[in-house]
DNA sequence: TATTTAGTTAAGCATTTGCTTAATTATCTC
DNA sequence: GAGATAATTAAGCAAATGCTTAACTAAATA
């Protein structure tokens, strides 16, 4: 069965809890794999393959230096959750809105 | 093996392309499962598995008209998908504010 | 009351996912 | 060159996921 969802899909790929806390210590600058992997309780390989998920989806940029392989965050390619989410803030902004006029007219 | 993700994950709900199609058309107001089903070449019972699942998250809500059940949006239970989206926006944002200094400069 | 309509629940199945350990590749250091 | 270090690739496995069809529940209608 094949379903319709890309191996490079960036809502999967950000699905997963490890692979969001992964991006979440990206955030405080570029790391070799060894010291991404430090919190986790989970095995290097374990590791390594969320890093090629985050990879295909263009969440992350790899280079190499020396025997390590530095991992930097490439947060542009989180727009497209951003523009999909925004849509919906409209709608509870709105919401909002319309309780804050309420109040208003309320004496 | 039992993973942390709770059943009731919103960015596991929102992960299936079917889950978010089902969401987007929720925007033009409420409906009933059978108008909601109709555009998607699956059967009843997987779309009323993906409104479970929906539910669970509390991204949607339910309730009854007759023999009908009517689902509606609940966008602000998608806040902490906006949140945490939002850390990474700074990001991006910060970069492009370089950018235009950068162009600034330049003579 | 019998039937149709709207939807869910149950059971089963193939694929995908998230891990594991073992083997491999590449670089650095002695 | 012989190890040690950093990381990936390969193979395998249990659990989760997304569907299916069949059976069921509940409300409307003839």
């Amino acid at each position: 069965m094949s379903r319709s969802t890309s191996s490079t899909d960036i809502f999967q790929a950000i699905a997963d809890p490890t692979r969001r806390a992964i991006l979440d210590r990206l955030q405080h600058g570029e790391q070799p794999v060894m010291q991404l992997a430090e919190p986790f309780a989970m095995s290097l390989p374990a590791i390594s393959q969320h890093l090629q998920i985050l990879s295909a989806a263009g969440l992350v940029i790899q280079h190499r230096s020396g025997r390590q392989r530095i991992y930097r965050l490439n947060p542009a390619s989180l727009k497209p959750v951003s523009d999909w989410v925004s849509q919906y803030e409209q709608f509870w902004a709105a919401k909002l809105d319309a309780l804050e006029e309420y109040l208003e007219e309320q004496p």
